[in-house]
RNA sequence: CGGGGUGUGGCGCAGUCUGGUAGCGCAUCGGCUUUGGGUGCCGAGGGCCGGAGGUUCGAAUCCUCUCGCCCCGACCA
């Protein structure tokens, strides 16, 4: 491509709105355009990227056995009606109204019409197993977008779904998606990890999710420095700390005391001079139409998710200030306490192990010490309810600890189980002539977000530093001066002899300063940049640098291509392994 | 949806408090200059100041309504 007559529109400056630095440099990169909020058009150069990453996840799909379809972005209310989620979907679900008042909903997701054509089509368990797959354009109307392509309402995403006559079917499609998505990031040169995952809404008895390591993340994950355990952090769990990390085996008699106005962990902390470990905080939450009192350790931070899988009454909630006065009859928050509650307690596990510890006492302004289960209190019922910490010990090795990242969730693989399958009546014959209703998998990947993802994890101050396997052009070459027959010549066969070699080139050739097309060719961050022309080429050599780092080398005009083909294939080599 | 902010040429902003008919930098176009890190100079084009209504002799500026966008929160493969 010639920089002279594309459209690379780069900016100096992104506008403010933009904060996130791979929506920042998208921008700036000429990559994407906003067209409203969470909708962007992809330009020539960034669309470049997002075919290398469909390119890439077609290419595994097909060599695992999944077949691609193109199933229609907008799709009929009544489908959804019959699965349940017409109600159930809420306001991300894009509705719409055809000229005759008929409803349709624009797809965030294709389970209804895959199950709608299984239904159709299968018949026999000789068909299965199967799994189909598309990459397609989604729609979510989430509340907020933000992060520009990073969470969009509209992208594009690749999804699959695959039918097995049994559970034992399931497992193997399920490890053969597992390794293809293993194989798909690392082809597509980024640092990543793939963790268990809570379930959540979707339901299904298992779920892996695949992060993109990168500090900016919005999703912790945790993982073991010793194994291979690795969870998101909605779901990490710990081995049980034994009793003497936090125990302060005290069997003083329980005292109440007067703590006015301290209310916070920290502040009775340090009022009381007792380490947050020592101490009890209840948190007030509403389940099932009821209040809970939750139990933790001072130091530790409560999972919502864990709590609400927990005590199986539905979503837990956490009330608003005033409400919660209300749910313990005008009690100050901070105040709170297991000793006498009225309301059931559900305790995180790590408390079981504390002797004696301090607590709200349910009365304003007054907390108790050296309270013991048992003695003081009945032992309630116990969970893991809290979040994991780094340095926690794993729950798999015996000597291995976690450590925390951050991710950005880029795919993820659900065992579905028969949910829609039943819910739409598929049913195919199995070799006994019984019908048999097939197990379904699903297996997402944020194909536009793979894109984001990767700028998040590969940047530096100037620009994007992109992996090869994802660059828009492999090379990026740039005229040092245009009116110097010479450098013209020598880039022209530059461009002419990569381009015949298979490999892509960004040829600048504007009528501009070369500081200019420097500043350009970091920001867009073709892997290895070439300057043909300048002090070089009167030696006869063209320099070569690789964006990552390193420093510049010349080369005779000559051997400049073997070359640049060598460095590249290094290059890439590094970087998928 | 709750809270906060913001809308002025393509982008970044000033002007709004204290009304007098719109300005700066970048970008764009023309010319000269420069030619290895967003060169320097001269000149030009481009904005019904988000929209509607109101107050006023006069509104970017004051009032009312409305729309878009951003941030925090709850929510979310």
């Amino acid at each position: 491509m010639r920089f002279s007559i594309a459209l690379i529109p780069t900016l100096k400056e992104a506008p403010v709105e933009a904060h996130t630095v791979s929506h920042r440099l998208m921008l700036r990169a000429g990559l994407i355009r906003p067209l409203g909020s969470g909708i962007y058009t992809w330009l020539p150069v960034g669309l470049k990227i997002l075919r290398k990453v469909e390119a890439i996840v077609r290419q595994e799909m097909d060599a695992a056995g999944a077949q691609e379809v193109l199933m229609p972005a907008v799709q009929p209310a009544e489908l959804w009606r019959e699965s349940g989620r017409w109600d159930f979907y809420g306001k991300e679900l894009l509705r719409i109204r055809d000229r005759h008042d008929r409803e349709f909903c624009f797809g965030p997701t294709h389970e209804e019409v895959i199950t709608d054509l299984a239904r159709r089509e299968l018949k026999s368990y000789r068909q299965l197993p199967v799994n189909f797959y598309q990459i397609q354009t989604k729609f979510r109307d989430e509340i907020r977008p933000r992060f520009g392509i990073m969470r969009g309402r509209e992208f594009l995403m690749k999804d699959a779904y695959s039918f097995d006559m049994d559970a034992e079917g399931l497992e193997v499609t399920y490890r053969a998606m597992h390794a293809a998505y293993t194989r798909i990031f690392k082809r597509c040169g980024l640092s990543f990890r793939p963790v268990e995952a809570d379930t959540g809404s979707i339901g299904g008895s298992s779920s892996h999710e695949f992060h993109v390591l990168a500090s900016s993340g919005e999703d912790v994950i945790a993982s073991c420095t010793q194994c291979d355990y690795a969870a998101n952090l909605e779901k990490a769990t710990s081995a049980m700390p034994t009793a003497s990390d936090s125990d302060p085996g005290n069997s003083a008699t329980m005292r109440l005391v007067s703590t006015p106005g301290k209310k916070s962990i920290e502040e009775v902390s340090a009022f009381l001079n007792l380490p947050q470990s020592h101490l009890v905080k209840g948190l007030v939450v509403e389940a099932g139409g009821r209040a809970h009192l939750l139990l933790l350790r001072g130091d530790h931070e409560l999972n919502l998710v864990k709590a609400t899988n927990a005590l199986g009454l539905g979503t837990v909630q956490i009330p608003e200030p005033g409400r919660i006065a209300e749910l313990t009859g005008g009690l100050p928050v901070g105040y709170v306490g297991p000793v006498g509650t009225s309301l059931p307690i559900l305790a995180d596990r790590a408390l079981e192990q504390l002797t004696s510890f301090a607590c709200g006492a349910n009365q304003p302004d007054h907390h108790f010490t050296d309270a013991a289960w048992e003695r003081d209190l009945p032992k309630p019922a116990f969970a893991d309810l809290r979040n994991v910490q780094p340095d926690d010990p794993c729950p798999r090795c015996a000597t291995g600890r976690l450590r925390l990242d951050r991710g950005i969730e880029v795919g993820h693989i659900f065992k579905l189980g028969d949910k829609y399958a039943k819910a739409l009546a598929v049913s195919v014959l199995d070799p006994d002539g019984q019908e048999r209703t097939p197990i379904m998998g699903c297996y997402g990947i944020g194909v536009s977000r793979v894109v984001a993802a990767a700028i998040e994890q590969n940047h530096d101050d100037n620009g994007i530093i992109w992996p090869v396997a994802l660059a828009p052009f492999e090379v990026e070459i740039l005229l040092a001066n245009p009116n110097d027959p010479l450098s013209v010549q020598t880039a022209e066969t530059l461009y002419a002899g990569l381009t015949a070699m298979g490999i892509t080139a960004l040829l600048d050739d504007r009528d501009d300063r070369l500081g200019v097309k420097f500043k350009d060719a970091d920001l867009i961050g073709c892997p290895l940049r070439v300057v043909a022309g300048g002090r070089a080429l009167k030696e006869g050599k063209v320099e070569l640098q690789i964006r990552r780092g390193g420093d510049p080398m010349q080369v005779p005009v000559s051997e400049a291509l073997v070359t640049i083909r060598e460095k590249l294939a290094a290059h890439a080599l590094m970087e998928q392994s």
